[in-house]
DNA sequence: CCTCTTTCTTGACAGTGTAAAGATCACGTA
DNA sequence: TACGTGATCTTTACACTGTCAAGAAAGAGG
């Protein structure tokens, strides 16, 4: 495919690309659509055939947040002994990983209006990431722990440190926290992620 | 002062109660600067001449919800028993009170690049509320805990835990605590930051 | 070669934030 | 009382945004 063509071959490929850039780069806040037409050297209304709207090129693009957000997990837990709570410890530091190294993208994914939570894709990639950090947390529990309210309890608790951890994290909060090093850092949340499991 | 005078009288006080409705109707991603000018009946440019941009009104609205977040926390507080720990878990559900009955505004508090962070007067609430928090956990932990990396362990957990159910809350999530009754959840929420304490 | 469909462009429109310049009022001073 | 000075608000303008409708270009299949 020509590069000068009048079809551009892989369009809707190459919008989710320069979208990622445009998001990292200025921030969900001052995302533009015909920014991203720009940096695919497209028409500014271009982006609409593929995507509808700007709703729907970010929703696509969280979507592909979430599958990665979910390889980051399994990366971290490849990593670690064959142990249920420490594989649990590790999903947790992959969800933070995540989260520091994509900003703009983790805001999308987790407190963005700008994307259609009822997207079929969407939804899919997005309980398989929340599945399986359910699936960490039976391996701790036990057998049958969704059904007991100590089950839950866990669950939601480890949720919550691991994704407030994250949250706070990308403003620089708290300062207790990200005045460390990378390794007393990270001791940090292990022993903060390990009191809940 | 006349309601058809040039002169408004107070108008920025006007224009930040009229920019909170504007914010919890729209949310920041439809937040328009124009639109509170309107509500105002008020010339389009008038908000600049007292905040200067749409940043300077966002970060002077988020200010104000710092105070009334940290006053929602003493709210809670002051219904506690006498006891350390409990007064703790007290001020977190009064963070997550604030932020469920005021999801806008505390995402623009803590997750929006509508907000000038380096303002001295937000920076100043700010700290109010987060030095209460480290309080509350140093009365829990002891006299001397912020030296200690036990006390800043604590203190950065707890204050991890009750955000990340806040933030969690906001979209929904968990399913497991947002699909129980008012007084169930509750209970959940005091099993777990209690966890911490 | 000729249509049909997909893909992309062009042009237009209402709405946005922001800057500059002008109008209006309040208020202290002579 | 008159004046003028500064604060307050309006008007006008500009570049930019998302979205829509209509048209042009290219590929696919007969």
């Amino acid at each position: 495919m020509s590069e000068t063509s009048y079809h551009h071959g892989d369009l809707r490929a190459a919008l989710l690309c320069e979208a990622e850039a445009e998001l990292t780069e200025h921030g969900v806040e001052r995302f533009s659509l015909r920014g991203v037409a720009k940096r695919a050297g497209v028409s500014h209304a271009a982006p609409a055939h593929h995507f509808g709207d700007k709703t729907g090129l970010l929703t696509a693009l969280a979507a592909i947040g979430f599958e990665r957000f979910l390889a980051a997990q399994k990366r971290r837990e490849a990593l670690a002994p064959d142990d249920p709570a420490e594989r649990l410890v590790a999903s947790g530091l992959g969800y933070i990983d995540y989260a520091m190294a994509n900003p703009a993208l983790f805001r999308l994914m987790f407190a963005s209006k700008w994307v259609a939570e009822e997207d079929p894709t969407l939804c899919e990639v997005a309980s398989a990431a929340f599945t399986h950090l359910a699936d960490a947390v039976s391996a701790v529990t036990g057998p049958e722990p969704m059904e007991a309210s100590t089950g839950q309890t866990v669950l939601v608790g480890a949720w919550a440190v691991v994704h407030g951890l994250a949250d706070l994290m990308l403003t620089g909060r708290p300062k207790a926290l990200m005045s460390l090093d990378d390794a007393e850092r990270e001791a940090m949340i292990r022993a903060i992620v390990s009191k809940f499991v």
